[in-house]
DNA sequence: CAGTGGTCTAGACCACATC
DNA sequence: ATGTGGTCTAGACCACTGA
């Protein structure tokens, strides 16, 4: 790893010094990972206790204070980290109470992963999800290159499907790879939970952070057109999602289907 | 409007004093508009001035040792606002440089508004556009909706194809509103430009920084199997995009028509 | 009331780009 | 060499929350 921003400083014990920044001379060993900027080691060292399970989702952070004195740096530099881990939707700030953890459930995340539109602009929610299957398989090619997994890995599909004004809006299909959720099977049957996303959070400690979608338009097979209400051969929307987690991983690859003469995938890019 | 934030001060002229955070005795009134955060009213003056055409897409702004004598503010303020300027891609900055406007053209912006792909992962880039027409009419129902114009205004037609790899992948038809982009028509005759939106900087100094995407699946018409080389009623995705200014304006009302056996709509999402 | 995040300042030093 | 943005510090005051 190449030094960058020449800061060479380790991030706790600090000498008490003048307390003015110092200059280049290594004095004594680096005590966390990597170099470049400080508050972006803060930030890794954060999001990796975060993935270590010592905060979970919807749980309190320590206060800038706190953390500042435990890595030794002053609150301005902790405060940055914890930004552009707000910034990206890692973590919630709210003046006068803390810092929590991002969560699927509860109060936070509001608009989530939902792409798919009534017509009528409102949205499709996973309220009155209706679980059809949950079963341990093995993956076909599709999966296999959605998941990266080997071919002889298993996964649990879980089909289901998603009503709207007592309407079946979407016909939805999830891949989860066995290795990363262990009998997600069970606790799908079981439970039945409205969002998978929370259960993966609870059940895995895997925090979906980020999708990737890719969309065609193609004709509905006749299954997909009975469970839709619509005639076979209908043009369709294919909906193919990859989910990862914060750690990375891939966890979830998804089919949704839908029919668009009442629905509509809607995007809104800031690039 | 509401007091918020408690700072009540003058941007411009403060006194000298100690130096120190000054009490919430209002001290001379407001020079600039709103209350809010002082580094919020900074962005807002600085977009206005961007707005005002005093510095154009791609031009340099001054350095914030400038901008913070400018406003009598100390620099960690003004570097507030231009950092999340440069957040939301209003500006880009580069050490040792300096902060640009943003510009479609040129280095900068990079991934831009290209939401399909081709299977192989290539995106379909504006550079084989080829321009079918360009000319002056009414707007039907759907334009005057995407526009949230009047019936009776003037909009300004434009066809094009993309190319890619010598075969046409998409059928765009786009709409301005004449009053925001008067004569439009004959430029794009003229200059044939690779990019609108470079286009749309130059000439009208409007800045697309949003644009809003909508996704249906339907058949291909005759005309677009035609230009698309596939038959008619093949399904085809139907993207139908409003493209907004930094200044909020609703600039294009686009519809792309695809076949999604080689190409897909791509969407990653942060959320 | 004490503690939290949010704003603001002033000043230091750094890597980088340009001349 | 000069000037730019980028990092870091230390300390002040603020508004908000909850006990």
């Amino acid at each position: 790893m190449p030094q960058r921003g020449g800061h060479h400083r380790r991030m706790k014990g600090r000498s008490a010094e003048t307390g003015k920044a110092q200059a280049a001379t290594v004095r004594a060993s680096v005590t966390l990972p990597k170099s470049s900027p400080l508050y972006r080691q803060v930030k890794e060292s954060l999001i990796h206790r975060v993935l270590s399970g010592e905060w979970k989702p919807g749980e309190l952070l320590p206060s800038e204070q706190a953390l500042a004195a435990e890595y030794g740096l002053s609150q301005g530099t902790v405060r940055k980290a914890v930004s552009e881990m707000s910034a990206e939707g890692l973590v919630n700030r709210r003046a006068g109470r803390g810092t929590f953890v991002t969560s699927h459930s509860g109060d936070y995340r509001p608009s989530s992963f939902n792409p798919i539109y009534q017509n009528s602009g409102k949205r499709i929610a996973e309220d009155e999800s209706i679980y059809l299957a949950a079963t341990q398989m093995r993956p076909d090619k599709r999966v296999v290159e959605g998941l990266q997994i080997g071919r002889n890995d298993r996964v649990t599909e879980i089909i289901r499907l998603r009503r709207c004004d007592k309407r079946t809006a979407v016909v939805e299909r999830s891949y989860l790879p066995e290795e990363l959720c262990p009998n997600i099977h069970a606790l799908i049957l079981k439970e039945q939970p409205h969002s998978m996303y929370v259960l993966l959070e609870k059940a895995y400690n895997l925090l979906i952070m980020r999708v990737e979608e890719r969309v065609r338009a193609r004709l509905a097979t006749e299954w997909e057109a009975m469970h839709l209400g619509i005639e076979p051969n209908t043009p369709v929307l294919e909906v193919e999602r990859t989910a990862f987690s914060l750690g990375g991983e891939r966890v979830e690859w998804r089919l949704m289907v839908c029919e668009t003469g009442d629905y509509f995938y809607f995007n809104k890019n800031d690039s």
